[in-house]
RNA sequence: UCCUCGGUAGCUCAAUGGUGGAGCAUCCGGCUGUUAACCGGAGGGUUGCAGGUUCGAGCCCUGCCCGAGGAGCCA
């Protein structure tokens, strides 16, 4: 008898299996039993007909605990009724490990901070799986747009020397004698990078010990970030536009049974089609006071701002050329309006807020030292940055796609904390 | 760091300042098509902690702890 996975149950009808995994739900009826089983590729409704098995059988499934884990064997059949169009008539059944009793979890409601301290548990629970499922979907995708684009994946470091960017609070660490900070970004690694591979991306944690406590901020999150020599700014904004596209067209291809357990309103992922619509940030301003928000030309947008925005679009829109006081040191300013910066934020829809912040770097070695020098960082960290426009430097560009927003946008969620498998949230690391 | 809301049974929540309850979970019983199954019964409590007001506090007051949502900052 063949052991396979529930998720390829549909090439087995009318076939004797075996699966192994764990036990989700259970429910009896007298004489007939209905046990839920789940492998890690998906649930099946085992059902028992106590006329069709041995009595000591039908009587030990009465006693096998939630989440024991077990091996079943019987036979697929096609069943109306069930949500996969097929169900299993048990035959035999063993117990690996029979659970305790007290599985903490149950399918009734929790709350999200009781279910947080059981997140090692959580991950077993439909919803749960569907979300970490999307998310590696479109890890996927992300990696297979941009090797397709012709990007090296060419990772930066996670210990650095200093601030990245000298602005938001790091995570120390002891470095031997010196210290060492976790990465805010691999932005400027990633610039050198682009100038030995052309174009490159590098792909992992990032860790801001920010004190945010939102439903859009980790501590540790991770982040994907091309850079690409020779680009400008309309052009990053192209290949932007083409890899968020592509994501989302390979997650309503693959993960479309995922996508309706989250019951995510599909319609709204369809429409996310090339080109996405621009405003440049004066216009959003303008738009921004028109609805009656009090800011002023100069403001960063908020929360609230970035709702109102998205939430008039069923696109993601990009924002384009932000005052320069409002960006990193690093971001070239516009010449003909040195005001403002050639950097573009791309905010998703339905309020989700913004996923990227990309835009053109300054590639003019004097223009970037005296940026430096404006912002107080100290020079000596940032020689080797210097150098990059010392040795054949050109114009470049790059951005930055936050994993968990765009998972948490793409599932529908509220929150990012169910997209990623072991949230890290302020003041709370466990488990 | 600041603002708002909350903490009562294992979980989710009720309870006018006057005898702390329900649903689920657990245990016992019933049911041949259940989908978070259902029906009957039972057990289960130092009301986050420490003070205070009151004849009497889960409820009012003060401080602290913890959680949720938000602001700032950002992806």
């Amino acid at each position: 008898m063949q052991t396979i996975r529930i998720s390829e149950i549909s090439n087995y009808a009318d076939q004797e299996v075996e699966i192994k995994g764990w036990l989700y739900n259970k429910r009896s009826s007298g004489s007939i039993k209905f046990l839920i089983i789940r492998d890690g590729s998906g649930y099946i409704q085992v059902t028992i007909i106590k006329s069709e098995v041995e009595k000591e059988l039908f009587e030990k499934i009465g006693e096998i605990e939630y989440e024991s884990a077990i091996r079943i064997a019987g036979r697929v059949k096609k069943e109306k009724r069930a949500p996969l169009g097929y169900e299993i008539l048990l035959k035999d059944l063993q117990v690996i490990h029979n659970a305790q009793k007290d599985y903490p979890i149950s399918l009734k409601e929790h709350g999200v901070g009781f279910l947080m301290d059981f997140r090692h548990l959580w991950l077993r629970s439909t919803r749960q799986n569907a979300v970490l499922r999307i998310r590696a979907e479109i890890i996927k995708a992300i990696r297979n747009f941009l090797d397709q684009e012709g990007f090296i994946l060419v990772d930066a470091p996670i210990l650095t020397p200093a601030a990245c960017e000298g602005t938001t609070t790091l995570f120390e660490t002891n470095y031997f004698e010196d210290k060492a900070y976790l990465t805010q970004s691999g932005q400027l690694y990633n610039e050198a990078s682009a100038m030995a591979f052309g174009k490159v991306y590098c792909f992992g944690p990032t860790f801001r010990a920010e004190k945010s406590k939102t439903r859009r901020h980790l501590m540790e999150f991770w982040m994907v970030e091309p850079e690409a020599a020779f680009v400008e700014l309309e052009e990053n904004n192209q290949i932007q536009e083409r890899l968020i596209t592509y994501i989302v067209k390979q997650v309503l291809k693959n993960k479309r049974a995922e996508l309706i357990v989250l019951e995510r309103d599909i319609s709204k992922l369809e429409k996310i089609q090339i080109p996405f619509p621009r405003l440049a940030y004066d216009q959003a301003i303008n738009m921004l006071k028109e609805k009656g928000m009090q800011i002023e030309w100069g403001d960063d947008f908020g929360g609230d701002e970035e709702t109102v925005i998205s939430q008039s679009f069923d696109k993601p829109v990009f924002i384009h050329h932000y005052p320069t006081k409002c960006k990193a040191f690093y971001m070239k300013p516009d010449p003909q309006r040195p005001e403002v910066v050639l950097c573009a934020d791309l905010i998703a829809p339905e309020g989700y807020g913004e996923i990227i912040g990309g835009g053109q770097r300054i590639d003019d070695y004097n223009l970037l030292l005296q940026k430096i020098e404006e912002h107080n960082l100290p020079r000596k960290d940032y020689e080797w940055y210097l150098d990059l426009r010392k040795y054949g430097s050109v114009p470049h560009s790059g951005f930055g796609l936050g994993i968990e927003r765009t998972v948490a946008w793409i599932c529908g969620l509220n929150h990012v904390r169910e997209t990623i498998p072991f949230p890290r949230m302020l003041n709370k690391i466990y488990p």
